[in-house]
DNA sequence: GCAGTATATGTCAAATCAGACATGTTCGCA
DNA sequence: TGCGAACATGTCTGATTTGACATATACTGC
């Protein structure tokens, strides 16, 4: 299974086991779950662009290292909320957050 | 005190109570209480605008009645993730999403 | 007045999400 | 090879958010 589809689904909830599941998501579905991954992505980016670390970024937000590497990798346990708070105490402006919101992803090679 | 300014202080999960309170904000908790005030907005305007009831909402999202109140009412028990997940449902594009979490708040006659 | 419909508000048990911690992996460097 | 730093992953317990329900309020037409 490709990996942009694992992640789509795993950031919904679902485990991919090893035989081949097929779970279909609905439009709204899957918007919100590139949504997600969007802001997941810019957490990493933004992050980085400050150089920071996961640790520092952690206690920036006051959480753990655990949950930020969560939040980059997009795991389903992680909220819109949490991710957009952080953008923000990242620096990201309202503006900023409206085109990561936007932004389609661009499909990255397998 | 002024209704926006109670309204985001509750929106931020704090009760008003009958003496002068007051709690500062960080810059960052400001952007996103206005933005949870947006989107809350916007799912009342986007319900309207397509002449459904909160209950007729609550049905296609899998919810209830109260719970699309609450969201229009800026309920500090609402997320961003039920908000969202209801205004895609609701048929509003990533787009159009952006502009919601961009757009500032025309300042209200109190 | 009284129905009926729409919305608001409060509460609760169950589900989800939180921070914390342990532990595993990966990488660079001496 | 071994060490340390950064990041990933799994799992606890507690906090927050959930849908559901009861009930209140507001407005309509009769």
């Amino acid at each position: 299974m490709k990996k942009a589809k694992k992640a789509k689904l795993e950031a919904a909830g679902w485990k991919i086991g090893s035989a081949e599941d097929f779970l279909d998501l609905t439009k709204e579905e899957v918007a919100f779950v590139d949504m997600k991954i969007s802001l997941s992505d810019s957490v990493r980016e933004k992050r980085r662009a400050k150089r920071l670390t996961q640790t520092q970024v952690a206690k920036k937000i006051g959480s753990s290292q655990s949950r930020v590497a969560k939040m980059e990798s997009g795991d389903p346990s992680v909220s819109v909320d949490l991710m957009m708070k952080t953008l923000l105490t990242l620096g990201t402006t309202r503006s900023e957050l409206a085109k990561i919101i936007s932004k389609r992803k661009s499909r990255r090679a397998a």
